[in-house]
DNA sequence: CCTCTCCTTTTTGTCGGACATATTCCTGTT
DNA sequence: AACAGGAATATGTCCGACAAAAAGGAGAGG
């Protein structure tokens, strides 16, 4: 129903007094696609609850000083991933989550743009635990030669430069990335680009928060090993280990 | 309460003949959306390859009948769920393949609006292998009298209608989405919600193929009943054995 | 007083044209 | 031949208007 009164203003999260609501599109980036990130995240982050009703179509493009045309392209970016809906005279509504496209790369980014609730990194990471083993048995039995030396040159990279530089991160994805590419498996490589980028934030966070507790060299090692010896078994085994300690950093820093 | 009912109308489910004709819309559909189903499921089966240019905005929109901004929005879906990609003075075009979101349901839905590949198929399949055993084996430990009692429920009108009718499809749908609520990880239930829909439309093709070779309800009773004697190792066993079957049926109907 | 129908009003949906912006690509210069 | 600069072109944004659908209220009838 309606809430009376203050019911939805928009965000214009105030640090500008003026108008300075207009979202200014960063390093080529397109207007709409600002808007949405702003709307998007507003929304992942729960700063709009679902079942709210977002303010009229003119009003809102008014008060963000943008033209309808733009922020209803936005708008239908947010419909595409299943965030909003919008029906003549009932207006735009929030979904309710399980109709989020929880797995598109861009709504998990806009989660991680504020604090991720801790309930949701652990569904993440449960999902990580459930898919990575099984992707490094399918990459054992999969991988060629070049997987192995992309897998190879990533890894020299991340024990190069750690993963306390975005270098080293970079590398750490280059891993994760030709693992899963030697599953030749198209939906779990997608998958991938979900996960990892969900991955990559947590990694930041747990960077944030202190240094890293223990060395993940190793593990990737014993990752590495069981994939080149074609060993479907220990790969998996040794993905898991490596997730379960992925796991226990990042909880143990989000606690502190 | 929300008509849940996506029963909405397919449009032009009969001849696309005409030549590039207006794409009208079904009833409740909007005019965006049926140009983005259009677009997306040409370009998904692979009528545009990627690295294609689309018509510019203006002349294809014409050929449309439709106004600029409509076909604008509707591309601004197809950017959204990674298909196309648009720079200034260098047209709408084509993204390569590992650039799709390939788990977004709408564009698995319009891979199998066409004959799918049985490649991806597989990919499918062998995704729903690694997560729904585990899933179930999350269901067994975390469920609670409520997942049951719906489980059960479906379970019954399994047997009652067979897979053969609607209402026993759908009822197979309740089955698996009950068993997916109660493993109470949301990145999990949006993965298998993309996936459920595309196995349903598998389903269909094992259906139009000829009568299911083998009865499928003892497979969802050992489930069940692992689930509901709380044995996680049982229930991804049996999970397991339900998949492999369904993706041999599949696999056997597709080859005929 | 309640219910049903009809109409008003609100909000999204579609349209058309205009201008801005950013590249590409060609042209002309050095 | 290399480079710089300008013209061409396609997307990006803005504006204003009307169409369509549906929620909510008004009025007739029970």
């Amino acid at each position: 129903m309606e809430e009376a009164g203050e019911a939805l203003v928009p965000m214009q999260a105030g640090e500008a007094d003026q108008a300075e609501a207009r979202p200014k599109r960063g390093t080529g980036r397109r207007l709409h696609g600002a808007i949405a990130q702003k709307l998007g995240s507003a929304i992942v982050s729960g700063r709009y609850a679902p079942g709210d009703r977002l303010e009229g179509e003119v009003a809102f493009s008014e008060t963000l000083n943008v033209s309808r045309s733009a922020y209803r392209e936005a708008v239908q970016v947010l419909v595409a991933k299943g965030l909003v809906e919008s029906r003549t005279k009932a207006g735009t509504r929030v979904l309710p989550r399980n109709r989020w496209n929880l797995l598109d790369p861009d709504v998990l980014a806009w989660a991680f743009t504020g604090e991720p609730h801790i309930d949701f990194i652990r569904d993440l990471f449960e999902l990580r635990q459930i898919v990575e083993p099984a992707a490094a048995s399918l990459a054992a039995q999969r991988r060629d030669r070049d997987d192995l030396a992309v897998m190879k040159t990533a890894l020299a990279a991340m024990r190069k430069y750690s993963l306390a530089t975005e270098t080293g991160r970079a590398a750490d994805r280059d891993f994760h990335n030709a693992l899963l590419q030697a599953t030749r498996n198209e939906a779990v490589v997608a998958l991938s680009a979900s996960i990892g980028a969900a991955v990559s934030w947590t990694t930041q966070f747990k960077q944030r928060a202190r240094a890293l507790p223990r060395n993940p060299i190793p593990d990737h090692v014993r990752v590495y090993d069981a994939i080149a010896a074609g060993n479907a078994g220990a790969a998996a085994e040794a993905m898991r280990t490596l997730v379960d300690l992925a796991l226990e950093d990042t909880r143990s820093a989000m606690q502190a």
